[in-house]
RNA sequence: CCUGAAGCCAUG
DNA sequence: CATGGCTTCAGG
């Protein structure tokens, strides 16, 4: 019998129903994972197969473009942030080992993100500015193993949040390999994977667009831009 | 190779 | 405000 399968949404299910039936259960936000087949076994094998992996994926991270979100009250709250001065760039040019950079992270404790407890920031050169956006999540990962209560971790970059949350458990399965081409900054992820894998239970993750009225975000922009003055 | 996303810079 | 390059990734 003709089966539909959708997977990722509130009509998550197998369907018998014709197809104009079961269409509008998938215009839906966010867009579910759907598929037809010709019968309910080999409908019932593909959505077990896809809630596994779906089980396996790892948490998401919520993503915040106003800088603004509500802080639990006891949870920590660790700010990342990196960047480096790639002076003179030109075509075809790369980080010059004189180009200064820096990696910068703030805690606080919630409900109130106006103090923080703690700040952290180190200066380097000829490191990437992803270099130093991971380094700044390691280290607030080392940081959060000095305490016990819940803690999230705040970036502004896509890279690391999308690789914490997703990518480093494919790579991890694959034998530290992806799609293509070597994995930057190896050694790094393969300690974070390490770190989040012991402390998963009490970590969440959140995405603020940068520069954008995050009171926290803004900090750890100006430590890491005084490390870099003053090396 | 192309598409997409985020970040980091430089110059005017 | 605008143009242009580098760091990274996934998917087609």
């Amino acid at each position: 019998m003709k089966t539909y399968a959708i997977i990722g949404n509130q009509y998550e299910g197998l369907y018998t129903q014709p197809w104009s039936k079961v269409q509008p259960l998938t215009k839906t936000r966010p867009a579910p994972k759907f598929k037809g087949f010709d019968s309910k076994a080999s409908a019932q094998i593909w959505f077990d197969q896809e809630k596994a992996s779906q089980n396996l994926r790892h948490r998401q991270y919520t993503t915040v473009y106003d800088g603004a979100f509500t802080a639990e009250p006891q949870r920590y709250y660790i700010f990342t942030d990196g960047g480096n001065r790639n002076t003179g760039n030109h075509a075809g040019g790369h980080v010059k080992p004189t180009d200064k950079a820096a990696w910068a992270i703030a805690i606080y404790q919630g409900p109130n993100l106006t103090q923080p407890l703690y700040t952290d920031s180190q200066a380097y050169l000829g490191r990437t500015n992803n270099d130093m956006e991971v380094q700044a999540l390691l280290h607030a990962l080392e940081a959060a193993e000095k305490f016990t209560e819940p803690f999230t971790i705040v970036s502004d970059s896509k890279y690391v949040l999308d690789t914490v949350t997703n990518w480093m458990y494919n790579w991890q399965r694959a034998g530290w390999k992806k799609a293509s081409g070597p994995i930057a900054n190896l050694a790094s992820w393969q300690k974070i994977f390490t770190l989040v894998t012991a402390q998963a239970d009490r970590l969440a993750f959140i995405w603020v667009k940068g520069h954008a009225s995050s009171a926290g975000n803004i900090m750890v922009d100006q430590l890491l831009n005084t490390a870099m003055d003053q090396l």
